[in-house]
RNA sequence: GGCGAGGUAGCUCAGUUGGUAGAGCAGAGGACUGAAAAUCCUCGUGUCAGGGGUUCAAUUCCCUUCCUCGCCA
């Protein structure tokens, strides 16, 4: 409600002007700019890039992992229809819940809402807290393969069977020296992925290229620790009061079931356990709470180290209790 | 009131055959190139409920007080 002013404040700082620049040289949309937003969930990032998307006449592409579901609106906080009227929204509501999905599928919608942009003569306002995917907006995605799923089973039970041990012992053998080159050679994902790496059809696919450009810059959204913490809190309760469990049950009935990448969203995967009987109500309320707060947390530390952003205040009083 | 079981890190608990203690969770920091709301790494001094006693030494044994939870009145 008090949306305006913020809004107003924001864009008259000094900060944003410069840091949500045009990019040098867009390489699908040499004619428009994009408008980078991140910051850590919570944080009124929806609320900010409607509005501005609508001060400049562009598009909206959201990055964000969770918001490509259809059907997990409640959980996710999607955008309403009332938050996005008259807003064309890419990367939203593109797969059902039962899918798994990854950044490549994401960037592929990303690559068609920006052409359709262009097309339009539209600038575009990313907005998002998935910052893997934001980076591989600006940077590109390293070689395939896409993660394919019986692979990974049989790296899944190679795991539960010898451990992080026999996934190291795995690529050493592929390839000698490869597990050095892994910041993290204790997490079964990495080691995982290089395997699947190492075992692909070397140069079968390119890799897939950024869609806009390095230079472009990137504003983030912060606000108060304590802020935050009201913030989620009323969410979690906003989430349960307006149907969250009803919202689960039927996409049950509509879907076979969640997949993995669908099943570990925040509240989803709790929601489950509540109607499955492992968890009461307030502890899933409680739980959500402690996740989105674990997830704000790894958004800043992602977006501080590893881009460049430069930090806004968000609005400060939305949605007060 | 009697009997029993407990009171140890923010929470749930383990442990010390007496030499002042450690896990999980929470929290803090970090990593991150096709699962990312995922996954992984690092970080634990706390009047071991209070008081007294025994002892070279007690959180650990003894006595006592307080508190919690059961069962019996």
């Amino acid at each position: 409600m008090s949306l305006q002013p913020e809004t107003d404040k924001l864009s008259e700082s000094p900060d944003i002007g410069s840091c949500l620049s045009t990019s040098d040289s867009c390489i699908l949309t040499p004619s428009s700019c994009a408008w980078i937003l991140v910051g850590p969930t919570a944080t009124g990032k929806t609320a900010v890039s409607s509005e501005l998307a609508r001060r400049l006449g562009a598009d909206v592409l959201s990055a964000d992992s969770m918001l490509v579901y259809r059907g997990m609106d409640i959980g996710t906080a999607k955008p309403t229809a009332a938050e996005c009227a008259g807003l064309e929204m890419y990367g939203v509501d593109i797969i059902g819940p039962d899918e798994t999905f990854n950044v490549g599928m994401w960037l592929e919608a990303a690559r068609a809402g920006f052409e359709s942009a262009a097309h339009k003569g539209r600038d575009m306002v990313v907005a998002g807290g998935t910052g893997f995917y934001v980076n591989a907006l600006l940077r590109g995605i390293d070689a395939p393969p896409a993660g394919d799923p019986a692979r990974r089973d049989e790296l899944a039970t190679l795991l539960a069977r010898g451990g992080v041990e026999a996934l190291r012992d795995t690529a050493e053998t592929l390839s000698p020296g490869s597990v050095l080159t892994l910041s993290d050679a204790s997490n079964p994902r990495r080691l995982m992925r290089l395997i699947e790496k190492l075992m692909a059809d070397p140069g079968s696919v390119p890799p897939a290229g950024g869609v806009v450009c390095r230079g472009s810059v990137v504003a983030g959204l912060h606000v108060e620790p304590h802020v935050l913490e009201r913030r989620i809190a009323a969410r979690v309760a906003t989430m349960f009061a307006t149907g969250l469990l009803d919202e689960v049950t039927s996409l049950r009935v509509k879907y076979p079931g969640f997949s993995d990448t669908a099943g570990k969203g925040i509240g989803y995967a709790e929601a489950i356990a509540v109607l499955d009987g492992g968890l009461s109500q307030a502890e899933a309320v409680e739980r959500i709470v402690v996740r989105t707060r674990q997830l704000a947390k790894r958004q800043r530390t992602w977006f501080r180290h590893q881009l460049n952003v430069e930090w806004v205040l968000g609005p400060i009083d939305e949605g007060d209790v």
